[in-house]
DNA sequence: CGATGATACCTTGCGATTCGATGTATTGCA
DNA sequence: TGCAATACATCGAATCGCAAGGTATCATCG
């Protein structure tokens, strides 16, 4: 995962924004993470599986993410919880989310020109 | 541009957003839009014009855009402004972002919600 | 028993978009 | 003359998200 130098590639990385945040909270494993956003976004956002399972392999390659083998009803899951290193991309992406998404708001809605209304 | 069938390419799109919404509120050109973008975001936001060019290309070919030659100082500028067709789509652009940014919103702030349990 | 569907993992190819660099031409200024 | 700013444009590379497909296990139903 390559950072970028001026802008994060615009609004990506919306994925491991909102699976990090989830795992926050809780250990979920790679099916189960696919649902949840569905569910509670109210299928606003749906995320396959083929862009969860890329972004998972990648956030515990980078020390994002710790995972462990649990078996559950002869079902073999692979649960994944946040490390320290997590917490802190976590952070970051949360700020730099919070930022774009205040400055779009802002060209939406916010005053038409009006540079520093002094 | 193809139209997504499941989420809009997720934040992609958003460089399209600004400038219908900068062009919706005053004629432009080009290279005064790279800098709109950047002042009036505190550089929070910066879009080269590689990035600027080709939307304002694509969005004219679409018939989202009008654009018409004017010189000024001698220089040669090409103002583009919104049609009918390209107000409905900001506005369906923006009614998109704003669900989008909401959804998103929640799931990091939002309340951690208990799943079914067993 | 066999079929189907849900669970659970994973990879690949494609398309779309953005980014940085580069190119051209004109104007203003020192 | 040389340099910076203005103003247009395009190209190659990188990235990302997506649909589709692949494997395997388990539960259920006929």
């Amino acid at each position: 995962m390559a950072p970028r130098e001026t802008n994060p590639n615009f609004m990506n990385g919306v994925p491991e924004l909102i699976i990090l945040r989830l795992l926050q909270h809780e250990e979920m494993y790679g099916y189960e993470i696919v649902q949840a956003i569905r569910e509670r976004t109210d299928a606003v956002i749906v995320v396959g599986e083929g862009v969860v399972y890329p972004v998972l392999h990648g956030l515990e390659h980078d020390g994002a993410l710790r995972s462990r083998r649990k078996t559950v009803n002869g079902r073999s899951r692979i649960y994944y919880s946040v490390t320290a290193t997590g917490s802190r991309r976590l952070a970051t992406l949360s700020k730099t989310w919070t930022d774009l998404a205040a400055a779009i708001q802002t060209m939406l809605t916010g005053g038409h020109h009006a540079k520093t209304a002094s």
